[in-house]
DNA sequence: TTACATTAAATGTATAGACATTATATTTGT
DNA sequence: ACAAATATAATGTCTATACATTTAATGTAA
């Protein structure tokens, strides 16, 4: 008899499913891992968003991005881009521009503290990685499967 | 070649390893899960860790729970239960008394009306859940046992 | 060209998450 | 018994989510 959700939460009655356990498990996981990557971030007064957004920058850099594209790259497609560049803006990590061909447009580009702040991130990645080490990377893969499989996303 | 999650979030560059490609698979499939969620509590006005807290009075109905046995049941140890509480009194769907033997704690206890509700959700549960479907019992087993195992939680 | 619709971003509001702090009440040590 | 420590919940603050609404610029059609 499995149990290790269930006393993670101090759950008394059962799963009436394992699709119920698995909403369950993989909310509580999830929350698991943002815990674990928080840890990380927070000596560098980074939210695991505004990171996600400067690496969205990165990724288009030197190009500036378009708040709308920000959006559509987001892990989480309702958080609210503008005010999470706004912070980025307030401590400096990047820049903000109007479009030149469109005045309602606004172009964001990621700063050189930006990228810095973000080169000194990579070199813990590898080291904070290995926490998830009790999957083998077979395993990990086929997680990833597993989680692609049941979105409905297929290759 | 697999792509899912990558076309999912449109990224550009590939990931570092299959743990990052899990922790931003992980992230997206959470994200996935609760506006799933949402879309079934919404028309009745119940956000999912309200749902959550009411699930955790049932469970123990009709013995009261305090705050902070909340608080440990929740798959969000860091929300604050004593709001969240305060919003599923708003809606008469709990009630609140001072506990005898110690003034300090609070107890609290679902409605009639709570359980009538959570009773209507019960009925709403099965269909919901189809849309799982597109993984096997077997498969969703296997994400449930990935899952344990990735957070180092064995039976 | 001028209405009307559409688009992009910003802003407003309510809820929740992540803490720190505060207000009481209880327990413990002397 | 009484001061100090601890426990329990509530509250404050900042950030983010989930929307709806607003502001301004652009596109389109009569």
């Amino acid at each position: 008899m499995t149990m290790p959700i269930e006393n993670d939460i101090k759950q008394t009655t059962s799963f009436r499913s394992p699709y119920h356990r698995m909403t369950v498990n993989l909310m509580y996981t999830n929350g698991w891992v943002c815990d674990e990557q928080m840890y990380l971030l927070k000596p560098y007064g980074l939210t695991i968003q505004q990171y996600n957004v400067l690496r969205i920058l990165r990724g288009q850099y030197p190009n500036p991005v378009k708040v709308a594209d920000i959006t559509e790259r987001m892990l989480d497609k309702m958080s609210n881009a503008s005010r999470l560049v706004d912070k980025l803006l307030a401590k400096e990590l990047a820049q903000r521009t109007e479009c030149p061909n469109d005045r309602r447009a606004v172009d964001v580009v990621i700063t050189e503290k930006g990228l810095e702040l973000l080169k000194i991130m990579d070199q813990h990645q590898n080291q904070w990685e290995t926490r998830f080490h009790n999957l083998t990377e077979a395993e990990a893969d086929e997680l990833n499967r597993l989680l692609d499989k049941l979105r409905g996303s297929t290759e």
